[in-house]
DNA sequence: ACTTGCATGTAAGTGGTTACATGATTGG
DNA sequence: CCAATCATGTAACCACTTACATGCAAGT
């Protein structure tokens, strides 16, 4: 799943500028499974202008630097549907917390303790993210469930890590770091 | 969370081939949260031979190719756990079956039928590799919590889609896809 | 005075994947 | 006879990230 196709699917809902792409994907309701940056966005909306699936129009606003808003043409809708109907690319799921998690032992109790916190709190502030969405306005049904289905995912990691957090945290070595050479 | 740190992660515990590193990738027990293929395996191994953090051997085997094993040095052991205790890269999860869910009122109900099936089963299948891997010797404590977290995710996933998985399937286009044009 | 938000874009670099090249052996 | 497993490695390619370049306005 591709930045172009990303882009599409944002603007398939409503008219929007690469800026704007770029937050709904860090702020918005998918961003706990998609992620793109302007580096790879500015040249994708670029590209789907070149093959005319989006059309832009730039608009000028007082205090605010001109921008340029894309909208997606009926080709472009074609050719998002005819994507999405393709076999699908694998979910990924990479967690360099769970690899530094089966070398507890090796590390001083504080890290482990600071590491497996930040590992939870990043579940607890997703779930809040998406506890916001739902009261929201102009959410269909296909969106909540989404949204419903992310929120399980992150009140059970909580439940979870917040039942089995100290286990792990004991496996820490419990002397200081700098007293390894001894 | 790069290849090269994976090696270590893997020669740290005991001597391995490239082959078996990436089999280790692929069907052990890490498998559902990290991903290396043969071509990013390979340069990673020797270049951190080049580097002084793992030495290699060869072994003539009969009826099989010849292969390398490799063993991580003391410095390689120091720079594993260095590595560690650095921040952490973020977890990332992608998931392009959440994004095609978005859409589901725009296909036809046997694909969103399809791909939410093969969604579930790669949890009901990643979820008996973990049951596992459990039974299995020479487990320690933190890889059993790592398995038992991954194990919770799963089981919640499997869940929640059998409750919900009609749900989504009933917002699709009930129409086969050729009479769309009509 | 400094940072943040708005806004677009490019260039260099990275960290991979895919496909290719090679080849013996075993099992269906 | 074909596919899969074992086994190593390279080269071309790709998608994306990071850093850079630019600049004004509003808030702290």
């Amino acid at each position: 799943m591709n930045v172009r196709t990303l882009c599409l699917s944002i603007l398939y809902n409503e008219d929007a500028t690469g800026y704007e792409i770029r937050r709904q994907c860090t702020d918005g309701e998918c961003a706990y499974f998609v992620e793109a940056s302007f580096g790879s966005i500015y040249p994708a909306l670029a590209k789907l202008e070149d093959d005319g699936l989006v059309t832009s129009r730039s608009q000028t606003q007082d205090g605010k630097p001109t921008k340029k808003i894309y909208s997606i043409t009926e080709a472009g809708r074609l050719a998002f549907v005819h994507h999405l109907s393709e076999p699908l690319a694998p979910n990924m799921f990479r967690s360099p917390f769970l690899l530094f998690a089966r070398y507890a032992h090796l590390l001083p109790q504080e890290l482990v303790e600071e590491r497996v916190t930040d590992f939870l709190n990043e579940f607890t502030g997703k779930r809040e993210m998406l506890d916001g969405f739902l009261g929201k306005h102009g959410t269909n049904a296909a969106d909540t469930w989404v949204i419903n289905y992310g929120r399980a995912m992150m009140e059970v990691a909580e439940n979870h890590l917040r039942s089995h957090m100290h286990e792990l945290i004991t496996m820490a070595r419990a002397e200081p770091k700098k007293e390894a050479a001894e």
